[in-house]
DNA sequence: TATGAATGAGCGTTCATTCAT
DNA sequence: GATGAATGAACGCTCATTCAT
């Protein structure tokens, strides 16, 4: 039976690499980012600190792990509605809606994503991707006549921020009804504005 | 002579401290905040490892010292202008502008502020602050009809997410001019909103 | 049928420490002595680490099994030269060119042998029975009449320095030409020596 | 008194230097290169083991001022030997009184020098550079008419070889004696041969 | 007052070795 | 008999902090 015993030999190494990161994610939760040593995800693993090294190549390796398992997953959602055949800002409004589920779901990922201390890796890896994203979408909406001819890399980059906050939001500790309520302010204001007569307002 | 003395102390005490935070300032410029080590900061500062220590009580003292130095001038600055007799929407423009200011000239304000490595410190201290003074704005705005009904918390939350931006922007390497051509955007963007017709982009 | 299935067993064993060995001097020759771990020869070998445990009882078991097969064999055919009928220099001529050949056939010998990784335990081992077998022929010369009435042990040691060189000479990347021309020399040097009219140099 | 205490601040360095030297040493003599650790270091200096890294920058750093200490010295006096004007044969003479006086004084030099366990750094510096000017003196003898007309490069590694068993011959122990018995032997042979009638033993 | 010297806890990583199955 | 999992000790190194002078 090679076969079985192969099989159940990958179904456990993804078990204890599934055990360890759910200890690194608890660390991550209690200490944050510069916080998660070995040593500390060891002792929450229950487990030697040399045998971390046996699922993850190192700290580094451990750490990308997370992109793989939280932030990936993510943001390839948020892609898959930045490919969809929508107008703009249903567009936006849906990757909001993505980013609360799984802000909700998973709550190691706030303290990654949050800005307190993100994982320098990942931010460099998500961040430019992210932003070229949301400014793709902001290109199309002026196209489409939905959005002001801003700069659409400028307002991609005042909706990242504004979404940011939401995952500062939940760091705070806010409950999910709170996060929900942010949600709903962004997207009304994004499509309507803060201000009422807007292009009166300056005027004035 | 007493009391000569003691105001020439606490003269004295008062420039070293300053000295030793222009040299963390420009540890941290090139450094980044986990890169500003203890020695680091006594070597900028032509000084012995161990006095740093009897100025700030410990690194943290010292990072707090930014504090006061750095963040709290620039956030005095813009709680000025929150008292001021403005309309809610121009504050928030004359906010923007201050930070740009404060962004452009003290770069190491960003490192401090923008990023993977802020300090845990300061984003405690002054986030609360600054999100309740913007929530206090739009609720002004709200009250003077200039802004929608949105519950002013979370519009004061997306404002600080868009200027957070800035700072990450600064700290991506951008220009002054980009920065400025930024903020622009963003003043333009919160008078006059991201879409088009607003009011009606929802019910159609 | 204990007997039969004793026989085999030790065939078995025999034959898996064979395995073992080569796995081992294949690393040995690619990585050196300090980079011969146990993970390295288990993998080379195709067999799980703690494998390795049920041949050899630790990894300087391991080492020392390299003396029983490299070092050794070239040992014995060394012994077995000095003990032939021959007179003291033709001796030392087919020893040297048994060290060549050795030398060349096997390069795991080398890297045990030369250079800043020797293996302790080898030296230990060998070392003093090889000084001792060139003392004796040494000694053999004088009394033949064909050396010089030196000190035989020191003789014996000068030329095991010269030999040690020309496994150095290998280690460091030498051709096997160069290897032959380096003994080449050293036999000549060994019968007839440095010096031309050696006898009158120091007099003069 | 700036200069008087930047003076003593330099000779405490430097005094530090050499405690930490003399503890390598005793440590290096009793465990080898390989064992020499920072950690042994440290004990065997009375220091925290980050202590070190005060007059150290690190491990390699410690192992090169060895090089610093005792092979230099030893090699310039050798440089210098053969930059005398002397025959070939009476400058191996002093080299090799040289080396026997350097052998004797600093028994440290040995477990670096002898082949154990040398030095990777110190092999890689010292070795090539000894190895030519060896070969330089063979060439000037070969040219003066006193050495026979051997490839100079591989006598002058017979000669190193034979230079290597004398700090083999002191790591085993021998006494000062034995050493200075070692070399007379060397001398003698280098000038004048093993073999009686050298020029006919291989004829006849 | 200022400092040089020293420290201890902790970091990420490696590796020979053990043991239940 | 062979293995995967796990371990503990040690490695080189960093850094905030202390203390006698």
């Amino acid at each position: 039976m090679p076969r079985l015993s192969k099989t159940r030999k990958a179904l456990l190494n993804t078990m204890m690499k599934e055990t360890i990161f759910e200890a690194a994610n608890s660390v991550l939760c209690k200490h944050g980012v510069t916080g998660t040593t070995m040593n500390r995800v060891a002792e929450a693993a229950n487990l030697a600190k040399s045998s971390l090294y046996d699922y993850f190549e190192s700290k580094d390796d451990l750490l990308r792990f997370f992109n793989t398992r939280l932030v990936e997953p993510c943001f390839q959602a948020i892609e898959a509605i930045a490919n969809r055949d929508l107008p703009g800002p249903q567009k936006l409004e849906q990757i909001l809606r993505t980013c609360l589920e799984y802000a909700i779901e998973h709550k190691g990922l706030i303290r990654l994503l949050a800005g307190a201390e993100q994982s320098e890796q990942i931010r460099k890896d998500v961040r430019p991707r992210f932003l070229q994203l949301l400014t793709g979408i902001f290109e199309q909406g002026i196209r489409e006549g939905s959005f002001r001819a801003h700069n659409p890399a400028h307002t991609g980059r005042m909706f990242h921020g504004c979404l940011s906050e939401l995952f500062e939001l939940q760091a705070d500790g806010a409950s999910d009804e709170e996060a929900m309520a942010y949600v709903a302010v962004l997207i009304d204001a994004v499509l309507n504005g803060f201000s009422i007569h807007p292009e009166l307002s300056l005027k004035e």
